[in-house]
DNA sequence: CATCATGTAATAATTAAAGTTACATGAGAA
DNA sequence: TTCTCATGTAACTTTAATTATTACATGATG
């Protein structure tokens, strides 16, 4: 699946972990995010390094929850997930010797810098916790149940 | 070539017009910015159009700058190459009825979008001749003279 | 009119990401 | 025990996006 994002991947099955108590398998959450389950796998293995989620082999096994939601922010998904990039930059070279390209990078990377930075003091002001609570908002806004929520993929 | 943003690669081909009076061809921009003379001139289009450059044919022909450097900020190269997204994730489908996503999706979205702005406000306000102050100084600071400048590309 | 240089469409090559296969490991059920 | 289920991971294939290249047209200059 072409995804929007690493951490909105993450996210999406962690929310959808957080309504079920009983382990899920990863292929049922590969249905859910349109992906395959060992994408599924590799994407939490971070998670579960950092203790975040749990895994569990055999009969009944699956993916848990394994944190408390509320002291659990999207930074600390972030940095489970490896820290991707999160702007459409990379790293230059450095390598030309070009004093002017040099200068533009230091320019341009000054400005990303900055803008990642943003967007890092803003995940790290949201927890799994209050994301859970905007679902169950937007659910009950749109006249479902929490249960419905487990229901809402596609065919 | 992998470039790190096409921005930087624009700024980088402005700044070496910038260095000289007299018209430079594709190919020699191209040898500059280790890509094709046809990147060049494509990238360049855009710029052309909104008059930052101005592009002529034949013998002695090639690019020159063509604006007040002044009073061209980054934001308007950026806006120039078409607005290129700047940030590692794209416009959500919306499509798939699934709350939960959708739910993650504003959130990133809203953190996403912030971002973008702060960047696109840092380059409105750095003008070109800015830029070019700044790479003279790093010339300077290095020991180098402006003539230098043209020569710093690799074998 | 030969050469130089851009303009642009079409195609090829490269690269990064995601999907898939394959097989090993471990946990429970029969 | 032994079979089945489910994860763990490495290796491989596919796909999508970007970039590079080719090809040919247009226009300017000597």
């Amino acid at each position: 699946m072409r995804r929007t994002s690493k951490l909105s991947a993450a996210l999406h099955i962690l929310m959808h972990l957080a309504e079920r108590d009983a382990p899920v398998t990863s292929e049922v959450l590969a249905k859910a995010n349109q992906t395959h389950p060992v994408v599924i796998r590799q994407t939490l293995a971070g998670l579960r390094d950092k203790g975040y989620v749990r895994s569990e082999k055999g009969h009944g096994g699956g993916w848990t929850l394994a944190c408390d939601m509320a002291s659990v922010t999207l930074h600390d998904i972030h940095t489970a997930l490896g820290s991707p990039s999160l702007l459409a930059i990379s790293e230059p070279s450095e390598a030309t010797g070009c004093l002017v390209e040099q200068a533009v990078n230091a320019s341009l990377h000054q400005a990303f810098q900055a803008a990642e930075s943003l967007l890092l003091a803003h995940f790290g002001q949201v927890s799994l916790a209050m994301l859970s609570a905007d679902i169950h908002a937007r659910s009950a806004a749109r006249g479902g149940s929490a249960h419905h929520l487990e229901h809402a993929h596609r065919a």
